[in-house]
Order: structure tokens, then C-alpha cells, then sequence
DNA sequence: ATAACGTATTTTGTATGCAATATAAACCCG
DNA sequence: CGGGTTTATATTGCATACAAAATACGTTAT
């Protein structure tokens, strides 16, 4: 009776997640066309499992499949882009809702430490290390709600978001304001404040989107 | 030149249509192992199509798969429901909120007549036709908020929440709850006023939850 | 030179075949 | 007769082979 039994991953889920890594870092851009053979060859399996991965993608929404013409990495447009984030509001704002009743006072206290790191992050002017405790925050208060859906929901329309990559556009002006709300964020969730953090979730959210629409202005 | 080109679906999502319907039907009951082969003589197509479509099945969380053992209808858990509504809550208010701003008021019309049509079919007693007029209503005012992302999202979450189908064990009250909660939806529709209808149709989801959950005590 | 046509090549779509794993059945031994 | 082991069968996973469609290319005619 051996328990140790080693269960690898489907083939398709090990390419799926391998695709979904070079689509999310860009080696993969927007508008590529996913070459089915060349794909093979590159990670050294046969079509038909690629050929599933490519299925899951498109159902998640990562690429587009053109009947007999394949898939391409699907593109984010600004229009998706103004109808995802007042969506990612709603939902940001109900997982803060619920974090603030469900979370753990000492969850609640790590929460406050990540903050802190990310305050020396901004004052220090480390923006990748900014981004990173900034989403982790954002991360743990969602997963704080207790709701694993809603985790899932929220993650799936995050990923378009974050491809669409204008964050690194921000001004020094935006910046302050989003670190403002994020000291507001955390206050309102130790004073286990729903409403009162659903509000600050639902208008950083709104910081965001005047954010990321001004950079594109800037873009173009 | 001929642009009456007969694009027909690619197998593999004709095959996935045909599996939503007969799961959505309930002719797959939650559970069933799907066996390849015989699915496969089924339809009258090979096994590769239809593993592609189990596949999409499943990142749409409609299948589960089991390594080596194939996919089984997966089983919607009253936990699960607990976590959807409140996310279908907020989305509907979200939903309702734009439509009160972007809907032509000829739409705004279609709903009352609707509307009506249903309130008849709640005065006859006709069960079926509500539920039917009833999700159109709602189907309707969601895509009146122009937002075609929020529309799928909240498909998507909906679909899973019908299939496990506790609607019939409506008691008299809560419908008679429903109905008047819908009235003041479309009167607030009509008046566009986004915050009230939002408020109602958040409102009208917990009628919805209280619904279920009753049932599901006195189903136990 | 360029546009249009037809052919060659590539690429995707589907079917089939073989290997690996899991399930069911038969068998043996206590 | 029952528990456990072996053997057989069925089912899934992956790879390959063939068919159909799309793209690329070259040729010809204007």
C-alpha cells in the first residue's frame, strides 16, 4: 500500500499553465499567432494536448481561436479595458466588505505590515516592489472575503487588466492619491468598517481607471 | 466575390454547445461521468473534438476533471450558491445601475410590456412562464448596461446557480415578494434612477438567497 | 509592371492507433 | 466462503496520420 503516489498534472494543464506564463510576461503579445507546430516542437510535445491547453485559453478568454485559421493571443482594447474595471470595482468592493467581518485580527495585523513595506516601497520610489506588495494586499483582502468564487471571478478579470500593462504610466500625482487610499484601506479594516472600506475599494478602483485612461490619452 | 460564406462552427464548439445543453437540461445529471466513447457514438464525431470540448467545459467550471479518470458533471454544492449570490448581487446592481443610464427608453417600454406579461402569468399560477419572463427581464436589463463583459460574467455565474435548480420550491409569500420587488424595478427602470435601482435589485437577489435557502432547509 | 489565376506548401481540423492507467472479473489460497 | 492477488477489460492520455482549408508563390496575360 503505497500513499506516495506521485500524480503529475495532465499534459494539457502543464502546457495551459506554460501558455498562460508567456502570454502574462508579454514573450507572447497580444495579436501573436499561436503556431501549433512550432509550439509542439518549442516544449516538445504533440499537437493534441497543445491543441486542448489552446481550448482552455479561449474559453478563459486568453486568446481568440479564427475557425481554420488557429488562435491568436487575444487583445486587450481600451473598451475592455472601461468594462472590466467598473466590474473589478463592484467586486472589489463586496470581497472588502466581507473581509472586514470574516478576516482574522491577525491577518488584519500582516496586512498592516505589507502596507508598511509598501509605503517605504513608494517613498523609495521601487516601483516593481511597489506593484508587487500593492497587488498582494489586493490579493490577500479578496481572499480575506472568505469567497473563493469571488476570488476566481475577480482574478480572471484582473489578468486582462494587468496585460493590457499601462501601470507603469502613472504620475507621481496618481501614485500618492492610490497610496493614500491603500493607508485608508487599511484603517477602515481594522475598525472592521464594511461599509466604509467597500466605499475606499469601490473609488481606488475609480483612481485606477482615470489612471490607466489617462496614460493611454498620453499613448497615443 | 462571394461573401455568403457558410462559416460553420468548428466541431469541437458545436460539440461543446450540444454537452451545455444536455448538462444545462439536466439530461447529464451532476455527477455523471462523461464516458468518451459513448458520447462520441453519440454525436457521430471522433474522440479528438470532444476531449477539446470537455476541456472548455471544464475551464468554464461546468465538468470536472479527474486525471486519468476522465470528467464528471460537476455537482453545484449549496455552498456554492452562498458564495454566487452576493457576486451576482452586486453585478446586478452594477448592471442595473447603467442600464438606468444607457437604455433607449423604447427598451425601457419592452421591459414593462414584459413585465406585465409576467405578472398575468404569477396572477395564473403558470410557473414555467414566469420563471421564463422573469429571467428575460433580467436578462434584458443586464445587457441594457452595455457592458458586455459584465453580461458574460454574470451569465456565467447564473448558469451555474440555475442548474442546481431549487427555483420550484418558490412559497407563495416569496413570490408574491418577487413580484412586487420586480415592479418597483421597472418603475425605478422608468424613472432612471440608477441608485434605486441598483439598491432594489441587490434587494432582490437576498429575496432570491432567503428563497433558496428556505427550500433547501425543507428539502433536508 | 501588375492583376488574376492556378498550383504548391503550410497550417489547421478531424480521425485513428497505440500506450498507460484505472476498473472489473476471475482466480487462488486460507 | 471471503480476502487478496492476478489477469482481463475498458477507458483515458498522448501521438501520429490523413483530410480540408488557408496562405504563399509563381506563372501568365493584359
Amino acid at each position: 500500500m503505497n500513499s506516495n503516489v506521485i500524480v503529475r498534472a495532465p499534459l494539457h494543464v502543464q502546457v495551459a499553465e506554460r501558455l498562460r506564463l508567456l502570454i502574462d510576461s508579454g514573450e507572447l503579445a497580444p495579436g501573436t499567432r499561436l503556431n501549433e507546430n512550432e509550439l509542439c516542437q518549442n516544449m516538445g510535445v504533440s499537437r493534441t494536448p497543445l491543441r486542448e491547453a489552446i481550448r482552455s485559453l479561449a474559453t478563459e478568454g486568453l486568446v481568440e481561436l479564427q475557425p481554420n485559421r488557429g488562435a491568436i493571443v487575444s487583445v486587450v482594447s481600451q473598451d475592455d479595458v472601461t468594462e472590466i474595471l467598473p466590474i473589478m470595482a463592484s467586486l472589489e468592493g463586496l470581497g472588502g466588505r466581507l473581509a472586514a467581518v470574516h478576516m482574522q485580527t491577525d491577518q488584519i495585523k500582516q496586512i498592516r505590515q505589507i502596507h508598511n513595506q509598501m509605503v517605504t516601497h513608494y517613498q523609495n520610489n521601487e516601483v516593481t516592489e511597489y506593484f508587487e506588495t500593492n497587488r498582494l494586499i489586493h490579493e490577500l483582502i479578496t481572499e480575506g472575503s472568505g469567497n473563493q468564487t469571488l476570488v476566481d471571478t475577480i482574478n480572471s478579470l484582473s489578468a486582462k487588466v494587468r496585460r493590457a500593462r499601462f501601470s507603469a504610466q502613472m504620475t507621481r500625482e496618481s501614485w500618492a492619491k492610490a497610496v493614500s487610499e491603500h493607508e485608508e484601506m487599511v484603517t477602515a479594516l481594522e475598525a472592521r468598517d464594511p461599509d466604509r472600506l467597500e466605499v475606499i475599494l469601490i473609488q481606488h478602483v475609480e483612481t485606477k481607471r482615470t489612471t490607466i485612461l489617462g496614460s493611454l490619452q498620453r499613448s497615443e
